[in-house]
DNA sequence: GATAATTTTCAACATTTGTTGAATTCATCA
DNA sequence: TGATGAATTCAACAAATGTTGAAAATTATC
C-alpha cells in the first residue's frame, strides 16, 4: 500500500507559496493572484486566512522565527553550559550559524526560500527596518552581549560593527542570488551549504579578532 | 547678484528622483507616478525620455556604475603601480573601498542614494543577477585576479568565498538600514562613513588572511 | 520672424491590483 | 438526516498601474 501523505491544508499551502515568491520577488514583486495561483487556491481565501497581504507577509516572515530563534538561543546557552560560562568566539559565532546551517541540511525547500526572504528583508531599508527589530533584535543583543563578556575590553563600538559586517556576510549568502557562482564560473555554489559556514566562521571571527582585540 | 544655479534638465530631474526611490522602494515598489511627482514632471515624460519602466531603471543604474568602475580600477592601478606590481592585501581592499568611500564623502546624495541602490540590487535575487553582472563583474573579476596574485598559493574556492563575504559586508552596509543604529542604541550611525572603512578594512583583509594564507 | 524639431503636457486606454460581499461547498455533530 | 458553522469559490468593485497618441509649448534653425 503506497503511503499516502495528505495534502497539506489550503492556509499552509498558501504560506508556503507566499513564502517563496515574497523570497523571489519581494513584497511589491509578487501578486496576490501569482499567490493564489501558485497555491492552487481561489483569490479571496488569501484574504479569509490572513486578511490583507502586508499581514500576509508578516504572518510568513514570523512563522519561523520564532523556530530560529529558538534554535539559535539554545546552541548559545550550550556553548556557555559547556564552557563554564566562558564560550570562546568560535563557539558564539558556531551558534549563530550553525542553526541555519542544520535548517538548511533538512532539504525543507521551506527552510530555503524562509532564509532568502530574511536576506531580502533584512538588506530592505524601509521593509526590513521594523519586522528586523521586532523579530530578530532581542535575540541578537543577547549574542552581543555574549561578545561583550568575551572581549570586556574592546571597544563596543567595534563589537557592533563586527557584527554588522557579519551579518552582511551572512545575509548575502542566504539570499542566494548565484552571483557568486557566476563570478566563479561554477567553482562556488551557494546552494554548497555543507562548507559555506565552514569557511564564514573563520573568516567572521579573524575579523572580530582583528577588530575587537 | 546671487550665484544663479539654472534648474536641472528635466530629465536628469527623473533620474534623480527615480534613483531616491528605487534605492528606497526597489522596482517595484515605486510607481512611475511617484518618480514623476517627486520630480516635478508629467508622467508621459518618462516615457518619452527613457521608454518603459525597466529601460529608466537600468539607465539610472547604469548611469554611475562606469564612474564608479573607473574610479577602482585608477585606485588599483594606482596601488600596483606603488608596490612594484605586488599591492599588499590591504591596498587591494582599500582600492575597492576607498573610492566608494570618496563619492560617499562628497555629500553629493546622488551617491548615497545610488549606492544604497547598489546595496538593494547586489542583494535581489532574480533582479540582481544581470545587471550586477553586467555592470560590475568585468571589474570584480580584475580585482579577484589580484587577490590571487597575491595569495597564488590560496585555493581559489577560499579566495571567491571570501570575496563573497566582503561583498556581504559592504552591501548591507550600502544599504543604509539603519539597522545598526537601532541595535546599538545610536553608539554606531551607518552615515558615519568617516570611520565606517577605517574598520570594514582591517575586518576583512583579516579574513581573507585567515581563509586564503 | 517663419519653419522645423524637440520637449512637455493632456487625456485617456486597457490591465492589473487589492479587496470585498454574497453564494456555494464542506465538515461537524446533535 | 438536518442544521450549524467554517472553509472555499464566484463575481465584481474601485483604484492604481504602465503605456500611448495627439495636442500644446518650447527651443533651435534658417
Amino acid at each position: 500500500m503506497p503511503d499516502y501523505t495528505p495534502p497539506a491544508p489550503k492556509s499552509e499551502r498558501i504560506l508556503n507559496a507566499a513564502e517563496e515568491l515574497f523570497a523571489l520577488h519581494g513584497f511589491d514583486g509578487v501578486t496576490l493572484r501569482g499567490i493564489a495561483t501558485a497555491a492552487g487556491v481561489d483569490v479571496a481565501l488569501l484574504n479569509y486566512h490572513f486578511g490583507v497581504k502586508k499581514k500576509l507577509f508578516e504572518v510568513v516572515f514570523m512563522r519561523r522565527a520564532e523556530i530560529l530563534n529558538e534554535a539559535r538561543l539554545n546552541a548559545l546557552l550550550e556553548a556557555e553550559a559547556s564552557s563554564g560560562g566562558r564560550p570562546s568566539l568560535e563557539q558564539i559565532v558556531s551558534a549563530f550559524l550553525r542553526p541555519i546551517q542544520r535548517f538548511q541540511l533538512t532539504g525543507d525547500e521551506g527552510w530555503r526560500n524562509y532564509l532568502a526572504l530574511v536576506g531580502w528583508v533584512n538588506s530592505s531599508s524601509v521593509w526590513g527596518e521594523e519586522m528586523m527589530h521586532k523579530s530578530f533584535d532581542p535575540l541578537v543583543a543577547r549574542f552581543i552581549e555574549a561578545l561583550k563578556k568575551n572581549m570586556p575590553d574592546a571597544d563596543p563600538q567595534r563589537i557592533y560593527w563586527a557584527y554588522q559586517f557579519f551579518s552582511g556576510a551572512l545575509t548575502l549568502t542566504l539570499a542566494q542570488t548565484g552571483r557568486i557562482g557566476r563570478l566563479s564560473d561554477g567553482l562556488c555554489r551557494e546552494s554548497d551549504v555543507e562548507t559555506v559556514y565552514d569557511l564564514m566562521i573563520p573568516f567572521v571571527v579573524a575579523g572580530f579578532r582583528k577588530l575587537c582585540l
